[in-house]
DNA sequence: CTCCCGATAT
DNA sequence: ATATCAGGAG
């Protein structure tokens, strides 16, 4: 069978690796300590939490969640559920009907093809509905310390679009173009470090080119 | 490409 | 008023 994803990253010249790197490496010293802000216990309550966060703030998920775990305690809970009740419980997080959809269908596959265990690899987490890469990285590698990728958002596409890492719009490249330039033991983390960066300073609106410690190293830096 | 779809910042 | 927030499916 021939490799159906023939994308390939593009060469870098030395110069624009060495730009990279020193990004890169000042990010990670101004931001030593992120990691997740999603609170889970176990690995079904951190790939409910990583559906709801979609277009929602992670604040307003832990605060759904916090009552949500109280209630729905396993998969069975969740695939049992009314569909409507369940819609109404996460409601504030957006995109609630569809949300509920996802997540109960999850736990129905869960129980059925899984074992009631959420799957340890991205083949079987990919057959989850509402579960794509990025869900599939972040609950792998925060569940499970399965690294096979990185989880690309809206900050980590952001910031990798504006500081010249990547050139493509779609998730599954910039993924590629970004794993094509970070040492994979820092796959786990880089992308909590993109994403306090991207809150703090580099923001969608109104970026704070002024604070930022790579600005001399930034193609889009603009005046303030 | 469109749709889902509430809360918040600007 | 509107863009945006840990996206994914059809």
């Amino acid at each position: 069978m021939a490799p159906k994803n023939k994308y390939q990253p593009p060469k870098l010249s030395e110069q624009e690796k060495k730009r990279l790197n020193e990004i890169l490496r000042r990010l990670k010293e101004a931001y030593p300590e992120v990691k997740i802000a999603l609170k889970f216990s176990n690995p079904l309550e951190l790939l409910v939490a990583t559906i709801l966060s979609a277009q929602c703030t992670d604040e307003r998920v832990n605060q759904v969640t916090a009552e949500l775990f109280k209630k729905y305690r396993s998969a069975k809970d969740y695939a049992e559920a009314p569909l409507e009740e369940l819609a109404e419980d996460i409601r504030s997080t957006g995109f609630y009907q569809q949300k509920a959809k996802y997540i109960k269908e999850c736990a129905r596959l869960i129980i059925e093809k899984f074992g009631g265990e959420v799957p340890r690899s991205m083949e079987d987490m990919l057959k989850l509905p509402g579960v794509a890469r990025k869900t599939a990285n972040i609950v792998l590698s925060n569940a499970y310390g399965v690294v096979e990728g990185i989880p690309v958002d809206t900050h980590v596409r952001r910031l990798a679009q504006r500081l010249g890492f990547t050139k493509e719009k779609k998730p599954d490249k910039i993924e590629q173009d970004l794993m094509a330039i970070i040492p994979r033991e820092e796959w786990g983390q880089i992308a909590y470090v993109f994403q306090a960066h991207g809150r703090k300073i580099c923001k969608a609106r109104k970026p704070l080119c002024d604070q930022c410690v790579v600005k001399d190293l930034c193609p889009s830096k603009k005046e303030s």
